[in-house]
DNA sequence: TGAATTGATGTAACCGATTACATTTTTTTT
DNA sequence: AAAAAAAATGTAATCGGTTACATCAATTCA
């Protein structure tokens, strides 16, 4: 007798002398079946350790109660702030998240594409990497019909629904916010793609620019891949600068905080010479010295929005075909790195 | 014509007039098959979008060719490297990561278990939370003969293997460079759990200060969650001692910058008055002024060895039954919070 | 009391692959 | 050319559930 085998719905029913369809239907909770049976068989499946076989259950009813999620990279606070939240909305559904990093990088989104096509993911849930050119890699789930969101880092189109914070208001409020501290001269570090998240913080700060009168200048707008690297290039090419700014914008919190190091260790004073403000509040944030100004966006709240618009388009809801893009509050946090007396 | 329904096999066989066993073979490349038919049967898969129905063929195999992975946390750099390891053998070997955090909780921890365990996934990687008390919800997989290790965090226990840096090495190194830049009243930030982790650093503490005939002091060792609020209090601990510490050696960096933040704000110089080392290299070691010296450990082989050792098991070696514990190098990286001249 | 209704359970096809074993076709050997 | 061996393909059972439809028993109604 192999003791190790898995117990099946055929075990308990010949146990309890019934048929496979009246033990299937009694785990299930089916209202057809008697109160007193159901007890019989639940008890007995617990008793002998019974756990549902989800390759005959997905096999038999064509749904995989996954979520696949691509994101760039899982090492920020704020990713992993997000996915905890996603965590949370489906798993009380009933669903698992499969977990893809891209590292920024084209190819490999692609390749976690066709793995979570290939592993029938009953919906998606991407934030785009730095480097996405296209996204053609996700047209076999719009023909197969599997819904699909995008989640902070999106790109403008039709077929998909976007998740994201107003990106365009909050450059705006960062960038008024500097030109308040008395910025005349205010350069923006962003991202060198085409990505909305970016080019949407640098309309917001060219309309705060606008409506201060502060001409734009392309020369101030620096464009990296954000990195802490390109902070101490960003700060290398705004020492170089023959008139130097008396204010950032930068898209980034890691990347800010390592401009300021470099900048503080040319000498310049922060925030009297240069005020900076970031974005993400990441935990850098308050430990650079001064405290960087940044804006916060709720990462728990992205997470267990589009994990549920997700789940709940799946249990029928067609209410992800109308919608195009959400939005999210963000908060400007006020700290020293920007703040003149 | 429902033009959505999936490709199966048996329409590649009815479209060739072969059998769904010789598709099934010719698909798998079964060395049986003729080539020519070979090639007609994938050049067809292709051409029809055929993708493998993943829950027929494990329902079948009674294998998943999933790998579930636990972790404390998604939000350090070191796991996201980790992690990105351990999909890079997966992926190879043709395995999917089903990855859950554990948030540091004890019952979620459980939950997590419970979870790999309905899926069925092939193996587990696992590194403990904070609060995990006993290592009972693994027993489900012993006894179903799921091969599971423990990686980073882990606990001393007979059934499993182990994947971790020889943390009483690496706290002897941290220790003994203390030492030798002139400390002699060193403090030790460490967790207040039983995770080998941790107590085999502070045994290195130990074994550093046995060995250049400093007394041990129990007063000089705290316990807290390593948290960056805990960093604060330990701070906060150390200026209200009457005879204040000349070195503290740190388990955690995050914990480590939040405690020079707070002791630099009460005036102590660092390294001068005190001296600093911390664990991880993260990214924020080289953010705080004066930059961290810490270890460095790497996290994407350990990854690489946690999942190749389990997949290589899986594919029926024995080693892992005769591994207990699998050491990996570090690294003291010496930077100005240390360095005295 | 017999017919109609409701409740509970059973029968059997199905989902899409894998694979032991059987059969047919081709090639080699005598 | 017949027999034997090797190569290629086919048949059918199997994995463990779900569910439309059938059946049977218990209850209600006329």
């Amino acid at each position: 007798m192999d003791r190790d085998r898995e117990v099946t719905i055929y075990d308990i029913a010949e146990n309890l002398d019934l048929s496979i369809a009246t033990v299937s239907r009694a785990l299930k909770n089916d209202p057809v079946v008697n109160k007193k049976t159901k007890k019989k068989v639940t008890d007995l499946a617990e008793k002998l350790g019974y756990r549902t076989n989800h390759f005959a259950k997905n096999l038999r009813t064509q749904r995989t109660n996954t979520i696949g999620v691509i994101i760039p990279r899982h090492n920020s606070n704020f990713m992993s702030t997000v996915i905890a939240g996603m965590e949370n909305v489906a798993n009380k559904a009933g669903y698992n998240l499969i977990i893809s990093q891209s590292a920024e990088s084209f190819e490999k989104e692609i390749e976690s594409a066709r793995t979570m096509f290939n592993n029938r993911v009953d919906g998606l849930l991407v934030s785009l990497a730095y480097e996405t050119k296209n996204l053609k890699h996700f047209d076999q789930f719009l023909s197969k019909k599997i819904p699909l969101i995008f989640f902070d880092r999106t790109e403008d189109q039709q077929s998909f629904a976007n998740i994201v914070l107003d990106n365009e208001k909050a450059g705006y409020d960062a960038t008024t916010h500097l030109i308040k501290q008395g910025c005349k001269r205010i350069v923006h570090i962003t991202a060198n793609t085409t990505r909305d998240t970016y080019t949407d913080r640098l309309k917001g700060y060219q309309n705060a620019l606008k409506e201060h009168d502060i001409p734009y200048d392309e020369h101030l707008v620096l464009r990296g891949n954000l990195s802490m690297e390109y902070g101490k290039l960003a700060a290398d090419r705004i020492l170089n600068m023959s008139k130097k700014p008396d204010g950032i914008f930068v898209a980034n919190d890691l990347c800010a905080v390592n401009c300021m190091l470099q900048l503080k260790q040319n000498g310049i004073r922060i925030p009297e010479d240069i005020a900076v403000v970031g974005f993400n509040n990441d935990p850098v944030s308050i430990v650079i010295e001064p405290n960087l100004t940044t804006i916060n966006y709720p990462g728990y709240e992205m997470g267990e929005l589009a994990a549920g618009h997700l789940i709940s388009h799946l249990n029928g809801s067609q209410l992800l075909l109308k919608t195009k893009t959400i939005l999210l509050h963000h908060e400007l946090l006020i700290r020293k790195s920007s703040l003149r007396e």
